[in-house]
DNA sequence: CACTCCCATTCACATAGGTGAATGAAATAC
DNA sequence: GTATTTCATTCACCTATGTGAATGGGAGTG
């Protein structure tokens, strides 16, 4: 078994026969990015599904200011894509980054079709895995409306204590919606 | 054809033939429920995926201090409920609830499993309809981050005129991350 | 009709977080 | 190894939004 972190993230909501996991290996596009390297960025048509299978990214837009908004953090073991571009063909709205260097297992089109068809489960596992994404945006919305910054910032360094490490703090200030002097401010107070 | 919003949500993303959607018609569970009324709260697991036929309702979250917090407002010709609650027999998190009349289509397990081994293109439906509010979350996400409550009132009221009229100020408030004495303030220098 | 209750609004004041500038350390480039 | 750029931090000040109290209108109930 070559990725086996891609084994486990399938069976966190399905029972994957090994073959079926097996079918799929050799079928995967493996890329390597660097730090601050983009995989897709606004306006592009995105024709992968990409799995972190070690290594750190983000999702933001950058607004009419200029101002770049960090909407997700993603790192090993995790999808981080747009799903929406990928299935409608339309055109990205977001920039997928690396911050660390980065591994990635990518799916095409012709893959996606060929496993679905083969092994159902797979379709399964990618339903369950976009609603566990949509209730999870659901989440990060309330926790936006009901949690102050210093809460959201106890929250995420609890949730990924080696973020502070790993990424700059202006985007994890950006993530959590406030200014990298507020973030700063914030850790002052936390020491 | 008894229910011709039903039908047109439908084709918004697939071209649904006339026979797979009278198949659905007579395994919808028809449901009225009135102002202020909840369709289902938290902890509950949720039975149904709710189509509102008429009406218009919200999905809040209550936090520690009391305090309501409404994630989403959905009105006539879209669904509200909690899929992920639905497909994983998990409680929800979430309470729906009704602030008009409301009129509601719903589809149970039995029916679920019936229209889409009968008709497979509805599971392509559900998959595409969910992938598409996981990203109206990220730009709902991105909206809170980029946009002032001023900008996201003027924005919600573009999008849904109506709203002002037909629910309480405070439950827009909610859902703009304001306060209502916030959300006044706004509106008198918008009049 | 009178009585509540609920809610939108306004005001005075409080505060979390933003802003812009200054500093220095670390990373990167030459 | 030095120069340059990037970024985290601090500070003083500013502003958008929150808070709590007061007011009055409108809907619902008896």
């Amino acid at each position: 078994m070559k990725y086996p972190k891609l084994f486990k993230a399938f069976n966190t909501y399905i029972d994957l026969p090994i073959n079926a996991y097996l079918d799929i290996e050799d079928h995967l596009v493996h890329k390597k990015i660097g730090k601050k390297e983009f995989l897709f960025r606004e306006g592009q048509v995105v024709k992968y599904l990409p799995f972190i299978n070690d290594g750190l990214m983000t999702n933001s837009i950058v607004d009419n200011d200029g101002e770049e908004h960090v909407i997700q953090i993603r790192g090993t073991g995790l999808w981080l894509g747009d799903l929406y571009s990928f299935f409608s063909g339309a055109k990205t709205r977001f920039n997928i980054q690396a911050y660390q260097p980065t591994e990635l297992l990518m799916i095409n089109h012709e893959t996606f079709d060929y496993i679905t068809n083969n092994h159902p489960v797979y379709e399964k596992y990618f339903r369950l895995s976009i609603q566990n994404a949509y209730v999870q945006n659901l989440n990060r919305i309330y926790n936006l409306h009901s949690a102050t910054a210093e809460e959201r910032y106890l929250d995420l360094i609890k949730n990924i204590p080696e973020l502070l490490d790993e990424m700059p703090h202006y985007l994890i200030a950006s993530y959590l919606n406030i200014k990298p002097q507020s973030l700063s401010r914030i850790r002052k107070n936390h020491k």
